[in-house]
DNA sequence: TGTTTATATAAGCAAATAGTTATATGCTAA
DNA sequence: TTAGCATATAACTATTTGCTTATATAAACA
């Protein structure tokens, strides 16, 4: 049970298509900077700026492997329990990694 | 299960601590604009605004009785499972409620 | 009928938001 | 050490948002 300042915060985050895809991406999956840059078609600074927004509501966290930073989901994160009922709502995102990985642009660390 | 735009219009409409709020005591009840002004203590256009938003998306209706305009979670809408999950993760909203019972300011009909 | 009560809408404004371009930081590899 | 790639941050701008006050609409009631 989440404090209702808490709750809001949570969903005016995702209440936005872009940061919304990029954690339904996340369900499954790390992602760097660079293919969410390629995912979403808009600028690197925009992706950043959502990413922050993300990290700093503790959703996602970041993780640094050489010159690529991957993003996943926060399983720590008291909202967590949350995120994820939402996204058992929303369509599986995996088709747009497909994608990437098609055009050769998937980052694969490890 | 909805589409992502769906999901992301609902999600900012209750990332609002009004309009979420307003959702939860909701949930169990049926609640007109004069009572939700008392309960937010916030003028009466800004009220009708934020439930004219939930409204126009399809999270609540609204009935006429007599003088009052009574509003309800509307159940035939796309959305109200995702809405009634994500209400699964809040404190229940009812004491508000009773303390404008106790404060003679609770509105009952029929 | 005219007045009161409940609600909606319009118009205006300050703050927040999401994007942009320019620049800084940090790692890798030659 | 320098060049190049990946990412973050800063500064700016246009748009959206949530509130306010003023006004309109609609029902109740004397």
């Amino acid at each position: 049970m989440l404090d209702i300042e808490k709750v809001a915060l949570t969903l005016k985050l995702l209440g936005d298509k872009t940061r919304l895809t990029m954690v339904g991406l996340l369900k499954d999956n790390e992602c760097c900077v660079c293919e969410f840059v390629e995912v979403f078609q808009m600028s690197q600074p925009s992706i950043s700026q959502h990413l922050r927004k993300l990290r700093d509501a503790g959703i996602v966290k970041e993780k640094r492997k050489g010159q690529w930073i991957f993003y996943s989901l926060n399983r720590e994160n008291e909202s967590y329990p949350l995120v994820m009922t939402i996204l058992d709502h929303l369509p599986n995102q995996k088709e747009k990694l497909v994608c990437l990985e098609k055009a050769g642009k998937r980052i694969v660390c490890d």
